[in-house]
Formats: C-alpha cells, sequence, structure tokens
RNA sequence: AGGGGCAUAGUUCAAAGGUAGAACAGUGGUCUCCAAAACCAUCGAUGUGGGUUCGAUUCCUACUGCCCCUG
C-alpha cells in the first residue's frame, strides 16, 4: 500500500494510428492540468511533420508536449534512448507537480517506462552485431539460430530462426553479458509497473479505423507529404536511417529515386499503415491492465470518453489528483 | 445484331479427366536496444443448368456476365 502510494501517477493513453489519440489527448491534458509526453518514434524528428501526423504548435492549445521535434532526421533512435528521455522529462513534470500523459501508439515505448524495463545498455556491441549479421548472410539463418541454440535454448525455442534482428540480440546479449536473455527477459516480466498508472487504449472498429487511415494517408499527399520526403532527401536523408523507416517516408524516398510510381508508393503506405494497425492493437491486448475505449461504445463523443477517463480516475487510483 | 475470346479465393494469376497452387489483401500471433521495424501462423475459389464419363471444376452444350473485332 504504502508503495503504491509512493508511486508517481501516469495516465496512458494509447491506440492505434489514426485511432484520434491526439485530440482526445488535449481534453485530458486540460482536464487533468497535465503535460504531454509523445511515446512515438517518429514524432521526434524535426522536418518530419506531415507524415507522422505530428500536431502543430498551434493546435496544441497551450498544453506543454514533449518529445516531440527533439532530434535530426539523421540521428538513431531507440527505445532506450525514448526510455531515458522520457525518464528525464517526468522528472521535471514532476517537479513542476503536474501530471503527465503518456500519449502514442509505439506499443514498446510505451512498456518501457512503465516497467522502467532494463535494457543493459551496451556501447561495444556494434562490431559483434555485424560479425552476426555476416554470419546470417553468408552461411544461412539456420546457422546463426543453431549458435543460439548452443548458448540459450530457451531463447533459440522462442525465436523462429529468420527473425535475425532477434537472434542477434539474444547471442549479442549472450557474448556481452554472460547471460541469458531468456531469463534476463523472465525476470524483467515480473516486474511490476514502477508509476501509478492508469492506461488507456483507445480504439475504433476496424472497417473505421482503415477508412481513417486511407483518409489520412490521402489527406498528408494533398498537405504535401511529397515535398517533404523531397526536402528531407535534398538535406542527404537516404532510406538507411532509421527516420527514413518511418511510414510514408520510405515509400515515398523509393518513388522518389523512380522505383516505384506515386501511385504503387500511396498504395504501400496505405497497406503498411494498415498492417501496423493491427500489429499495435495485437500489443496493446496481450499489456497488462489496459482499459479499453471503443469510440463506438461512446458514440463517437469525445467528451463522454473523457468523462468516462476521470470517473476511472476517481475510481481507481491516481490518488495524486 | 454477327464473329471471336474469357469466366478459378476479396484481387492478380497458375494447374489438372480422379478431391485445385501462388502472390497480394484479410484474420490471429510473437516482440524486453533498428519496434512506423523484424518475424510467425491462418481463413479462403473452379459463374449457372444440362450432357459424356466409374469419376468433371477440366471435355461437349445451353444460359448468364465481361472483353475484343465487324456493322
Amino acid at each position: 500500500m504504502d508503495k503504491k502510494a509512493a508511486k508517481h501517477p501516469l495516465i496512458i493513453l494509447a491506440g492505434p494510428t489514426a485511432v484520434g489519440k491526439t485530440a482526445l489527448s488535449l481534453k485530458l491534458a486540460k482536464a487533468v492540468d497535465g503535460e504531454i509526453i509523445s511515446a512515438d518514434s517518429m514524432q521526434v524528428y524535426r522536418h518530419m511533420d506531415i507524415g507522422s501526423a505530428k500536431i502543430r504548435p498551434e493546435e496544441r492549445e497551450g498544453i506543454p508536449h514533449h518529445l516531440i521535434d527533439i532530434l535530426e532526421p539523421e540521428e538513431e533512435f531507440h527505445v532506450v534512448r525514448f526510455q531515458q528521455m522520457a525518464k528525464d522529462t517526468l522528472a521535471g513534470i514532476y517537479r513542476r507537480g503536474r501530471v503527465p500523459a503518456l500519449v502514442g501508439g509505439t506499443g514498446f515505448y510505451i512498456q518501457a517506462v512503465l516497467y522502467d524495463i532494463d535494457f543493459r545498455e551496451n556501447d561495444e556491441g556494434r562490431a559483434l552485431r555485424q560479425e552476426l549479421e555476416e554470419i546470417a548472410v553468408r552461411k544461412g539463418n539456420a546457422c546463426l539460430h543453431s549458435m543460439l541454440e548452443e548458448v540459450d535454448p530457451m531463447s533459440a525455442r522462442a525465436i523462429h530462426e529468420n527473425n535475425v534482428k532477434r537472434v542477434i540480440r539474444a547471442l549479442e546479449f549472450y557474448k556481452l553479458t554472460g547471460q541469458k536473455i531468456s531469463e534476463h527477459n523472465e525476470t524483467e516480466r515480473q516486474k511490476e509497473a514502477a508509476y501509478d498508472a492508469c492506461y488507456f487504449v483507445l480504439t475504433d472498429k476496424r472497417e473505421k479505423l482503415y477508412s481513417n487511415i486511407e483518409e489520412r494517408v490521402d489527406n498528408m499527399l494533398a498537405s504535401g507529404l511529397v515535398e517533404e520526403v523531397e526536402a528531407l532527401r535534398d538535406m542527404g536523408c537516404t532510406k538507411d536511417m532509421v527516420s527514413m523507416q518511418g511510414l510514408g517516408y520510405k515509400e515515398i524516398l523509393s518513388y522518389l529515386e523512380g522505383e516505384v510510381s506515386l501511385e504503387r508508393a500511396v498504395y504501400l503506405i496505405k497497406r503498411d499503415t494498415r498492417h501496423f494497425a493491427k500489429r499495435q492493437l495485437t500489443w496493446f491486448r496481450r499489456e497488462k491492465d489496459v482499459v479499453w475505449i471503443h469510440k463506438d461504445d461512446f458514440h463517437y463523443d469525445e467528451d463522454a470518453m473523457l468523462e468516462f477517463m476521470l470517473d476511472y480516475f476517481r475510481k481507481n487510483g491516481l490518488k495524486a489528483l
């Protein structure tokens, strides 16, 4: 009880792309006098406004938004970095006596913060990673996988041999720490939330979600997505950058390279965004303790959704409010 | 109207006289440093009616629909 009381409050508002998180988050932040922390792997980048569906400064209605426009597109970004930045930001918000709302669609990032996952940072992994990648290419995925089988059979069983990224990470983890990642992950999974948190996931009927996505992509193009990507390319951005792997960016880049038609590029953006939304939902479904907000249950009335959330706080926690 | 062609999964295409394959879409899942990434699994079809045949979705035929040519 004491432990729980000692935890800081944290509101989380997640959900698939294009479901309407941004609009609701503004109402929410206003209602609780909060500040918003974006949990989004693309909105951190400057010059990537249209494709990342970033909220414009004039739309923020005076509410502080953190972790938006903080990196240049050539910089690398990943969970560990996000986690660190989010923790720093949270500290500031608590110091100011305000309430943080973590808003975004990157479930992994949210998880990293909420459970304060220990990633065992290591900087010497680069060379090793490359070496392992080469083995995969030269000798095949099965070979790499059998290497993992030897040092960490449990991971080997859990990770498919074609999932080279993960096989490499597991091997790398073992070589660098002498520990099995399967064991490390197991202990991390036992962790309780590090915050007094309410984790809401906003969602909608699948068809609605998909049609929203299509509409949004069309709007992005009408708003100048191609020009935005052109500018990024002229700045020297290339498709191997983390930022350029974002939806809408990699496809338009390949259109600009003459690899695909614009029509094809748009089709791919829509398709991949649908896939992404589906994966996001899969993620949130298995996340513990989430409170689902089905928009259709509220007849698409945002004030009703807000009322529901506030009511939830009253009944279930966020004692700091 | 006459002649020809095509009808196979949601879509684009395979195959075959003996219970139809693929890609993409769709659906479900994995995820603990590239996560807007990477990966796994799975549903699903021979236009309709006759005939030939032990057996047809395949061959024949009528119908329906679509496409092309002629007028």
